[in-house]
DNA sequence: TATGGTCCCGAAAGGCCTTTCGACAGCACC
DNA sequence: GGTGCTGTCGAAAGGCCTTTCGGGACCATA
């Protein structure tokens, strides 16, 4: 690390190592014609002086800034945070950094970040949603690539990564179905989610595919636990025998595990319980621990660090939402414990 | 917002506008010495072909980024972002840009961030930890300022922002108190960690101060949903008179809650319950709603981001820990509802 | 008309790196 | 000893912006 001094140049250590600009440069960059012994020299001293060069200089050269946009109305970081950790990786940390713009749910700010984006020369920008509805698209005039993470963009010339919120519907029924129960009923958030309708939608279609019908019909309103407790409540006292309970958000199951605790019922032998987001410090907290479907967020964000990159060398995505695999994660409210 | 071409350079635009490059400069930067028509038209011509400056070349001359780092080991979130946010304002969005790097509290990938943000010229760097407790000093060699914020540093010649845990668990006590409590109990979660004694110190402190004795010792253990729920039990069999809790996290209150209503007692008027984090997807969904202590952390990533402002314009901040002040959120537990 | 003073403008340098291209030394071969 | 090749190095330009400084135009004054 550099002490306080001026930051050293690359002619600093040229002039070290006893060779011009252009060898030490060649040197560095690990270009062919420089003799061994000259290269060792250079990069010795490189090391001694602790050089770096200036990214400044250099952006201005490859006119590439090493640089990424993440573009957020995500407060909380919940979805955010996993998704720069999934950027990180696929840049390989330190080779490429990440700029994190918190536009809070602001379009006016959300413009404003995106010029600053822009202003930057950004070699990508990752626009990330606190939902899985789709997205007002940021348009087709920005001169990098974008590609949406979470939320996907609504105009289908932008590439998009979003949870299959349709398979894990899927998933937490047949994992259910597989422990044997078959009074199962689902509940959900705000109908207006897209999020709460495609779950919806794969859990009746599995329960479908078994030939095994919904207990009830699927109950919307709010993302709360106390929502959930409702539910809950509702469901045991029209259809008492009930063994199997999707909630399609970590809240909503929290709630439906106090009031099933309430009244008497044991989970996950009464009634089995799954959810969606395994936000773990809820999932991981409650009586029991609760089984999710967690959204791999991290490998999402992989991938659309990994479109921008290959978007950059000329071989770009086609166009269109990519549906991104989901994983469940199970605990003691589908399964015994021991 | 520019199509895909070539970016737009200060050249094109002088040329637009029929001046020289450096008039066109000094029209933009609002220098002295141009005409107020001519800068008229550079102004103009520049918006019509919406240039912005290139950050390569302006760093390149000014020896400055406008770009700070944000180094972090907090994985969900919880604590960056609102750090985040008040670095955004303290800076004026767009002004300055914020790399965000998680460590994942891996000192070997910290050291790697490090240097990449050192390698990227930033203007200054912000470390923020996950927990109060002071957190090993990056060293004094780092050629540009660091500030900690949350986690303070173990170095005294840091500077450093944290929340003031012993004016929290004061105010929380004081809170009860006034309520007209006076069978006061504390639950806490791991012994080892700064912010459980620093609270357990300013509960103590305040209680001592009005003459009121604490019921039982603290109870220690971890910072779990778990721990709140059994110690609460303890409490209410060797205490069944106390009134009221200040549990250390909002998952040690809710934990508590869980237990109060098992056993019949009313919250608040039984026992009122008051904690620390406000974490709101805790705080505002267990039942009763808890008072929670905010740690404005917005306010400290502010300050914290004016900080290295200041000492970049030579203005440089004592060093040494600064308390941050904390902010009494009251919610059901503490309050009868309506 | 010459002189001095004001305003404005533009040529050029500087900041740091990469890349191109030409130069030069050394060697082998005829 | 000349010719041509290979392998290594360095001068210089280019990328984009800001700043310095000298000069030109214009006006007013003597």
């Amino acid at each position: 690390m550099t002490d306080a001094s001026r930051p050293v140049t690359l002619s600093d250590v040229a002039k070290s190592a006893g060779v011009s600009l252009a060898t030490a440069s060649k040197a560095m960059n690990g270009r062919e014609d420089v003799a061994e012994s000259t290269r060792r020299r250079v990069l010795d001293a490189a090391d001694r002086m602790d050089f770096t060069p200036n990214p400044a200089a250099q952006s201005l050269m490859a006119n590439r800034s090493r640089t990424v946009g993440l573009l957020t109305s995500d407060l909380v970081g919940r979805f955010v945070m996993p998704v720069l950790m999934g950027a990180e990786d696929a840049f390989g940390a330190g080779r490429v950094d990440v700029f994190l713009c918190d536009a809070r749910g602001d379009s006016v700010r959300e413009q404003h970040h995106l010029r600053a984006l822009v202003s930057r020369r950004v070699d990508g920008i990752i626009v990330v949603g606190s939902q899985t509805d789709s997205r007002p698209s940021l348009g087709q005039k920005i001169p990098v690539p974008v590609v949406y993470a979470y939320a996907p963009s609504d105009d289908p010339r932008d590439v998009s990564f979003t949870p299959d919120n349709r398979a894990a519907g899927r998933t937490a029924v047949e994992h259910l179905l597989a422990l044997g129960k078959r009074r199962i009923a689902h509940i959900s958030g705000e109908r207006s989610y897209a999020a709460a309708l495609d779950r919806a939608a794969g859990v009746q279609a599995a329960l479908a595919d078994a030939g095994v019908p919904l207990v009830g019909e699927p109950l919307f309103s709010e993302w709360s636990e106390q929502w959930g407790r409702d539910a809950m409540a509702l469901l045991l006292q029209r259809h008492p025998d009930l063994d199997g309970v999707v909630a399609a958000s970590d809240q909503l199951a929290r709630g439906a595990l106090e009031t099933l605790r309430e009244l008497g019922r044991d989970v996950p032998t009464d009634v089995a319980v799954t959810s969606f987001d395994n936000w773990e410090v809820l999932a991981t907290q409650a009586r029991p621990t609760i089984s999710s479907i967690d959204f791999n967020l991290q490998d999402l964000g992989r991938a659309a660090a990994r479109s921008i990159f290959d978007t950059l060398d000329g071989d770009p995505p086609a166009p269109g939402v990519r549906y991104f695999p989901t994983r469940l994660v199970i605990r003691g409210s589908s399964v015994a414990r021991r």
